[in-house]
DNA sequence: TATAATAAAAGTCAAGGAAAGTCAAAAGGT
DNA sequence: ACCTTTTGACTTTCCTTGACTTTTATTATA
């Protein structure tokens, strides 16, 4: 992997850590981080604060002085099991008609999540890619509340692109 | 080959890059490139806005500040299935950032597209699911540059639903 | 034992620098 | 004349650093 910035060298460390740990959270400190990529210790914050915020799927616990720890967690899916398993069945297309048709979906974001459907339809064959196609409309329903509010530039919604730079 | 203007020269060049390397993407530093041809780096915008637009076939990622970078892509979807694992770097935020910034997605259907690489990447472990992603990512491209096409062509077209079937 | 001092963390914030982006004016080409 | 290219001053974004603050645990002291 190409690394191209501390930032993103220390980015990759941890979610590797993460990858690899069965908990689906690590624990750091801090300090070693900093002295492992010999930086000031705040570039770490730096990296916590952008690459692992709530938006981007992370949930960051910490605590200070003696025995101090940071302590990352991988938020898998917060809507898990809302659904029963096979609640949705095949039909997309329908489904997407639906929705655009009482506003919930604009034209083109049906188009979008349709031609995702087909994709994994196409390279996923058998139980296993409708299973995915359940999960993804799932986790679209599951958001539409949060869609519904957002108008076109709105302010403080939920149903937001996470940024980048936290 | 007949260079005309400086802008053809630099444009030559990237496809250079472009038809050499194995991905089909290449990253530049817009300071460089500047610097190669002894322009202001502004020429080099201009190169990328004029001659490597989506509707061109390509597509240009960027970061600003320390270690910044230029990315473009050669967008030739068709039948390109298999790529080597990296073909694709890394995070899609970045990727859904930019088609944000430059118009071509509403927030709403970046943070759509971001829930399914989520959930991808969440269900489907390893190479496959990068695979996966990167094709869903790549259609959604090449229908963005056919978008384009659309909306300049006849009637306020946007991306349409297929009808339903039956 | 209760409190005060000390040390060892992590947090905050703003400055500084290194990119790329923007926009409009000037220059060239047809 | 019009459209494309070239230029440059100014803006925005992102990364890095360091001085300073706050929180917590441990140790010393009354």
């Amino acid at each position: 992997m190409m690394i191209r910035s501390l930032v993103e060298e220390i980015e990759n460390y941890l979610k590797e850590l993460l990858a690899q740990s069965p908990h689906g959270w690590i624990e750091v400190q801090r300090k070693d981080l900093a002295e492992k990529f010999a930086c000031v210790p705040s570039q770490i914050t730096y990296v916590l604060n952008t690459r692992f915020n709530l938006k981007c799927g992370y949930f960051v616990e910490s605590r200070r002085g003696g025995r101090g720890y940071i302590r990352i967690w991988k938020i898998d899916s917060c809507f898990r099991g809302l659904f029963p398993e096979d609640a949705i069945p095949g039909d997309y297309l329908g489904l997407l008609h639906t929705l655009v048709q009482k506003g919930f979906l604009t034209e083109r974001e049906a188009f979008l999540l349709n031609l995702v459907f087909r994709v994994i339809e196409s390279k996923v064959h058998g139980e296993f890619g409708s299973f995915l196609n359940r999960q993804i409309f799932r986790e679209v329903l599951t958001s539409l509340g949060f869609l519904r509010n957002l108008e076109e530039g709105t302010t403080g919604s939920q149903a937001r692109l996470p940024d980048r730079k936290g």
